[in-house]
DNA sequence: TAAAAATACTCCATAGGTATTTTAT
DNA sequence: ATAAAATACCTATGGAGTATTTTTA
């Protein structure tokens, strides 16, 4: 039994005659009336009653079109999904963002989806880059975009779309902090509660390389969210002081310390190596670089 | 897009390798490699990503595999139900049934079914010949039971399986008709209401032909039904005279008239010619002696 | 190095075409 | 007599086998 028979059947139904229905089939009549034959042969009675000028179906052959038309709608199914499918014109997307990239990427990412390809499915997922890889490890994410130095290096990931993001301590406009004329240091930054979303290992190390051990996050920060938005919200109005990415924190500007704090986030697309990708996040690949700030262009870097 | 193709990767998919897969699938490896290629060539895209010893399915590959899955099953399913249907076992069986036959006919019917082949719908429709006979034509049921005589003949209909039942005068035990010592006349039932299930033509012309118009079935019937049932069941309780099959009213007796009433009921199977037959109604067919009353047996003609 | 998948090649079954016969109206 | 389906015969494509190479853990 062939998808093609059942195709050639349903299409003899439909047109009522072997003759017609070869013409409808791009078939010569012998070739339909053998296929119907081998058919009818496979299931071991007629399908149809060949009554000279007319055909009539017997009654198997009613239940078997009933079941070949399913049949054959679900072959073309199939094919469409799958051009569909690879289009990233249909499918689901389940993104990881961690929180600064939640942050940032969110909206733009929601956005375009639903302007652009309204019939994609798209799942984000905020969390901690430990727990999204895991995720994404399981095949319960196709993506997650996080601090690249967070992750630990390992051969089943993929990592490439590194962008770098400025980040440092911020606080609302009209700010104590940025009143005093004289340099401002980092111990005048204690007299405020510090809030930050979780830090890298690497980033840690350079706030203590520059300001000593007094900057150790596991110290100096009082609150900790994965959440940006709510910190941000804290900070505009309060006088907490933020460590984040700059550009996830809208109406905050920097304090202006001595030394400079000159840390930048490095995010990039995490996936794994050698799986093909959900075809769908082509769209995303293609359209992330218009989502970052100016200047924060993705680096060629591609490790993995 | 070959239903082959699909079970081989249903399989392949089930079984983790290709190696392993050839074996379930009765196929040599490369021919297994080829045939899945030929499947992804066909769909434009890799199913499955080969990682050396482990293959994992691309997210088209999980798309492709719920629907090859659920076709494989459903193309399985049209094979087993195309057997099943011609062993009779399942499927649908539409039989009409004329008042004679119907009360005949419909118990054992409908018990040998439930017994024999519980898994077969079986719908009776009970009707007057002209209206059964329609709906045969129709195809609306897969064939009939009724008085053949009071059917007209036609290329298109196959009579067979005839039995004749003997009809006559029927009335209950203790009627006053049969208290008479004398031989009875025709004139002498007048006395008392006649009923009658619609009679063909034939029988009409038996009547007059041996007891003269004043037995014209139109003049001398009183009592009109196609529900034999509640007609017995009138005699029954009343000095009522029904002219019916003698088998279809169990508990009355026949009036013995002078000359002796010896007409018969032929009743047959009226099926469409030349076309094929609902597979359980071959069940019907075998079963159909055994319910009728002995010496009845169908006559072994067959007309079309 | 060993195990697994892909490739190279060969063969045969079968789907499809052309020409013709059979069948039923 | 004609229109439709079945049959006969032929060809070519493709599915499957064996032998071998490539790849990766």
């Amino acid at each position: 039994m062939t998808l093609t028979q059942l195709r050639h059947f349903v299409g003899l139904a439909q047109a009522g005659s072997f003759a017609q229905a070869a013409r409808l089939l791009f078939l010569t009549q012998p070739a339909l009336s053998r296929s119907i034959q081998a058919l009818e042969e496979e299931l071991g009675a007629p399908l149809l009653d060949r009554l000279g000028r007319r055909i009539a179906l017997t009654p198997l052959g009613h239940e078997v079109l009933d079941r070949a038309r399913r049949l054959v709608s679900e072959a073309d199914a199939l094919k469409q999904v799958s051009q569909g499918l690879q289009a990233g014109l249909i499918g689901r997307l389940r993104m990881g963002l961690s929180s600064a990239p939640g942050v940032l990427l969110s909206q733009p990412l929601l956005g375009h989806m639903a302007r652009r390809h309204p019939r994609l499915q798209v799942e984000i997922s905020r969390g901690n880059t430990a727990v999204l890889i895991d995720a994404l490890r399981e095949q319960r994410l196709d993506a997650v975009v996080v601090d690249v130095r967070s992750v630990r290096p390992a051969a089943d990931l993929r990592i490439d779309q590194v962008f770098e993001l400025p980040a440092g301590f911020l606080v609302r406009p009209g700010h104590p902090l940025l009143r005093r004329r004289k340099a401002l240091q980092f111990s005048d930054l204690l007299a405020y509660p510090v809030a930050s979303t979780p830090l890298s290992d690497e980033v840690a190390r350079l706030l203590m390389e520059r300001y000593g051990t007094q900057a150790n996050p596991d110290d100096c920060v009082t609150l900790r969210s994965d959440e940006t938005h709510s910190l941000v919200e804290v900070a505009r109005q309060s006088e907490v002081v933020v460590l984040t990415v700059c550009a996830a924190a809208p109406g905050l500007v920097p304090v202006p310390l001595q030394p400079a704090f000159s840390a930048t986030g490095r995010f990039g697309m995490v996936t794994l190596a050698r799986r093909s990708e959900a075809p769908a996040l082509r769209i995303v690949r293609e359209a992330l670089p218009a989502w970052l700030p100016a200047g924060a262009g993705p680096t060629p870097v591609s490790t993995r």
